[in-house]
DNA sequence: GCCGTTTTCGGCCCGACTGTTTTCAGTCG
């Protein structure tokens, strides 16, 4: 074999780059968002890319043509792009930054390079301290303030990738929704952006309301006790910061546009843009308020998302698939998933107690699990912290309870660590005496992808391992996934008949949603867990849930979906 | 640069806000 593939992230972001440059040297805007689409096809692709442009199949993805794939398959070659060379020599990398202090863009970064000389934000910082930025015609005082506090602020910040996590966030949002709600000017209020899209992490948050009399609802919000800045307060909107720091916009609209303005402020962006174009091509033209039919000027509204979508020819799309990865043509074809509820998983198949690293007791797990209604709960402690008799003491304490309960059915698991070696950390004979083992990894999750990859089929070819555990080991905001080769996983685990997990506590989210689409499209049977260390944990099953539709998963492709003994059914050994 | 139920050429979502302007360009979501 030759070098190793460039990963799908390093190529979005050469071609991130590529844009960013083009933009300064002043190129076509649709060249660059051509790039910018592609790069971010690229970057949410469950397979390697790099390898579909060597076989010459990376046209097939929506957004990349022949000129874009043939740069891809350059990439993979020598490693660099000769446009990207090009570009270099000709404008200074360091305005990249330049361009993207917020309020500046390409435009302004270039006059600030081409009259000041500002190759970087350290010349930046320069030029608008000694007074300099305001004497360009067009820039003035503010803009030049502006800089020097976006300069200040972001230096400290650096580091952070300001996104907050999904499962952070939504108990909030929903708490603010149902405080919103029982204002008596309210009338409907709803989530919307990305945390109604349920994505894994989020930047701020939307909320839309009708009422009557929007002035007294937004009064309503900024007065609230956890509210502790607000940065805009009007009848029709308001935007508060929460005393976590998150930024929240509320818009105030009316009844007759409520589904307009919602699946507007729900996005996404890629989504809308998609909707938008094809309905132009339907002499259509869609915005928040309205569709105007071109030819008669006349604007349509939609009082419900539901009308909306069937207006333009649609099915209702949920939001969890608003990405634009195939689900307006699913939808105009009547051909989306019907997607996994939560309501439609039984059980909970990864738990741990205070056997291993669990906050909680057996006992007070199991409670919390027979009150969320569970029907199985499989604990899954660590193998490692049950030696010495200990699994057997829990599996005599395990099955004890087990006989004194009949509305819950509890299974003997564990995790198992998958070693160096691709060895598992408990002997065949107790594997085979669990009723349900998953193996993960968790060191070394910095090796080289063939390293990884080899551990991994390993224990898949292991006739004890049911399941494997957050296969990826990424840690959202803290550590990027591992170099596993994801294909070659999901290909030997449909042959073995061993499933996948999307774990849902809120930093793993993984399997992510492309993957987990991947794996179920190719046969594999999708494990959701909660990785609950508490009894509050429990709830992050909710995430994984949410995660699995964001992977178009219908109840059939989620082994959990099914009472226990037709699990067992399903189950390799 | 991509794409096609009019098109292989000529389109490419839509509106709000800001700062700097006398009518708009740039930026943002």
């Amino acid at each position: 074999m030759g070098r190793t593939l460039p990963r799908n992230d390093e190529l979005a972001e050469r071609f991130e780059l590529l844009a960013d440059l083009l933009e300064l040297d002043g190129a076509d805007a649709f060249r660059l968002a051509a790039y910018r689409r592609a790069a971010q096809r690229i970057r949410e692709s469950a397979v390697s890319v790099a390898g579909l442009a060597l076989e010459g199949k990376a046209k097939r993805l929506a957004g990349i043509g022949g000129t874009i794939e043939r740069k891809i398959a350059e990439l993979a070659e020598t490693g660099d792009l000769e446009a990207l060379a090009k570009l270099r020599t000709r404008l200074p990398e360091g305005l990249v930054e330049v361009m993207r202090v917020p309020g500046l863009g390409s435009k302004t970064a270039r006059r600030l390079w081409a009259e000041l000389g500002v190759t970087g934000l350290e010349e930046l910082r320069a030029a608008a301290e000694s007074g300099r930025v305001r004497e360009l015609p067009g820039l003035g005082e503010k803009t030049e303030a502006r800089i020097l506090r976006s300069l200040a602020a972001s230096a400290p910040r650096a580091e952070a990738t300001g996104r907050a996590l999904l499962g952070s966030v939504l108990p909030f949002v929903e708490r603010v929704v149902a405080e919103l709600a029982t204002h008596p000017a309210a009338e409907r209020v709803s989530e919307a952006g990305s945390v109604r899209r349920r994505a894994e992490t989020v930047r701020d948050l939307d909320v839309i309301a009708t009422a009557r009399g929007g002035a007294e609802l937004t009064a309503f919000l900024a007065g609230r006790p956890w509210v502790v800045e607000v940065l805009a307060q009007g009848p029709t909107k308001a935007t508060v910061v929460s005393v976590d720091g998150l930024r929240l916009d509320l818009r105030v609209v009316p009844p007759a546009c409520y589904g307009n303005l919602l699946q507007h402020f729900t996005g996404s962006k890629d989504h809308n843009v998609a909707l938008r174009e094809e309905a132009v091509r339907h002499g259509l033209s869609v915005s928040e308020y309205g569709v105007e039919t071109a030819a008669t000027g006349k604007v349509a509204t939609h009082e419900t998302e539901e009308e909306l979508y069937v207006a333009l020819g649609y099915e209702w799309i949920p939001p969890e698939l608003r990405e634009n990865r195939g689900e307006l043509e699913a939808a105009r074809a009547g051909a989306l998933p019907a997607l996994v509820r939560r309501a439609d998983v039984l059980g909970d198949l990864h738990a741990h107690t205070d056997w291993s690293d669990g906050r909680v007791t057996l006992e007070q797990l199991v409670a919390a699990a027979r009150a969320r209604g569970q029907r199985y709960l499989a604990i899954c402690d660590h193998a490692k912290r049950l030696g010495d008799g200990r699994l057997e003491r829990q599996t005599e304490a395990i099955r004890e309870l087990d006989a004194s309960l009949d509305d819950i059915e509890l299974l003997c698991g564990v995790e198992v660590d998958i070693r160096a070696d691709g060895s598992l950390d408990l002997d065949d004979g107790r594997l085979a005496a669990r009723d349900w083992v998953v193996a993960s990894i968790h060191s070394g999750l910095r090796d080289p992808g063939p390293e990884l990859t080899r551990r991994v089929l390993a224990a898949i070819e292991s006739p004890h391992v049911d399941c494997i555990g957050h296969p990826t080991g990424r840690k959202l905001n803290r550590r990027p996934p591992s170099d596993l080769d994801l294909e070659a996983v999901v290909a030997r685990c449909a042959e073995t008949g061993t499933f996948l997990e999307i774990n849902g506590q809120p930093d793993r989210l993984d399997l992510r949603d492309t993957h987990a689409r991947l794996a179920a499209e190719a046969g594999v049977g999708i494990v959701l867990s909660s990785d609950a260390h508490s009894a509050a944990g429990l709830g992050y099953l909710d995430l994984a849930v949410a995660q699995a539709r964001r992977g178009w998963l219908t109840a059939a492709q989620v082994v959990n979906a099914r009472p226990w003994p037709e699990v067992k059914e399903m189950m390799k050994r």
